[in-house]
DNA sequence: CTTGCACCTCACGTAGCGTCAGGCTGTACC
DNA sequence: GGTACAGCCTGACGCTACGTGAGGTGCAAG
């Protein structure tokens, strides 16, 4: 069953191609442009694609929707055997990451989003957000400097248990036992931002306006407990 | 506690601010482009950046984590009331919509390499690849076409039923009651694809080699339980 | 012969900068 | 005072995957 006998020889011009194939003409003269997609020509010097080239089309189209790039596509079917395979699990892994990257994004505007319903200020938030990516970076260039993250959220965990014991034994935040607690967390604070004013600040702001859910076995209701217990240490310095 | 008292009338040089930002000069170069951040000049043309620059600068950075535009950033801090609330609510829908997006890409992706690990030559995971793309869009021209798709699962999910009924009993497929619902399949599927060859093509491909795990109460021993009826259809058309 | 449509080839625009190229400024050292 | 070097300046092109014209050609119908 050949073309000649079919009379299947079938030739298609940009346009009907673009049509078919749910693409615009420009498209197909970029991938032209491209080396991806390069069709015969008539006398006339218009572009005609045969069979081949629309099946290429087509799996050039579907790597695509894959979200392959263009060059990765015209690499991956140059070179077929294991190629696609690896450019896969390559773009697998990419989209996973997005996937967390945009997850946590969109868990931090609701956040946020939640708190604007609750009528707060322009400028609070905007405090918020900017607190935010201020104790992120800090982290991050921690991290860039190397600097042994061993036991990091360990400790903080240890000293939200003893917080946690210490709150639901009923004591108020003036006690002792809290402030003593209380400057204990001042001292990893300390450590933590290196005694950058702007990053405690930014700390204290965050703990105040918007509190994580659950990180390192903290709560809200623990974050506020510790602003207490804080506020009790320094009317203790200046009374 | 004025700048004057303190000596913090502190100004920055570009490339001073772009290191504490974490950024780089060229960014601020094109921020001040965009009329985002426009420093002020020393008498030599250089610019130099105040307190104000700086507290603008930082929530500039960390509206763009959040992944709003410049432009967008911007007008938010143009027009600063409601404008932020508003942004951030748009910004989150666009958030959600992009995590499905790439919540359905990685789930395809992760099928296909599934299919890859167990060595399926090249040619066969992009003929799947293919169908599923060309499927895809099939289904998505008849929705722009405004065809009603009311009860378009829920006959799938009716056949689907019946079809699971006749293989729990035991019949093979080659019974004269597989093969009648074998008949309504292929009826259901003619009306779904028009009678286009290609979509069928591209439906048995996907049924064969990439069957989805879970679709309208359909599973994968379905899908070979009917291919296997279909067969039967076929042998007894032409003997 | 004109109308009209599909086709052709430039070529600029998009977002957010990266990355030269070529020239000026400021400071430190000799 | 000269000079070396870091840091600053202003263009201007490059990147993705095309969109969107502008200005000209090919071909069939009226």
């Amino acid at each position: 069953m050949s073309d000649d006998e079919t009379g299947t020889t079938r030739r298609w011009r940009v346009g009907e191609l673009a049509e078919a194939a749910g693409l615009t003409v420009r498209a197909l003269h970029h991938y032209e442009h491209l080396g991806l997609l390069v069709p015969s020509r008539t006398e006339a010097n218009h572009r005609f694609y045969d069979r081949g080239d629309v099946e290429r089309l087509y799996r050039i189209r579907a790597l695509r929707e894959l979200g392959l790039s263009l060059p990765e596509i015209a690499q991956t079917l140059r070179a077929a055997p294991g190629a696609l395979r690896d450019a896969l699990r390559d773009h697998l892994a990419r989209a996973e990451q997005e996937l967390t990257r945009i997850t946590e994004l969109r868990d931090r505007l609701r956040h946020l989003c939640d708190r604007a319903e609750t009528s707060v200020d322009a400028s609070a938030l905007l405090g918020a957000v900017e607190a935010m990516s201020r104790v992120e970076h800090h982290i991050a260039a921690r991290q860039a400097a190397g600097r042994p993250e061993r036991g990091f959220e360990d400790r903080w965990r240890a000293l939200g248990v003893d917080l946690r014991a210490c709150m639901d034994d009923g004591e108020p935040p003036s006690s002792t036992r809290a402030r003593e607690l209380a400057r204990r967390v001042q001292a990893r604070l300390h450590a933590f931002t290196g005694g950058d004013q702007a990053t405690l600040e930014a700390l204290a702001r965050l703990r105040r306006d918007a509190p994580p859910q659950e990180l390192a076995g903290w709560t809200p209701a623990l974050f506020r407990y510790l602003d207490g217990a804080l506020a009790a240490l320094e009317d203790e310095v200046e009374p």
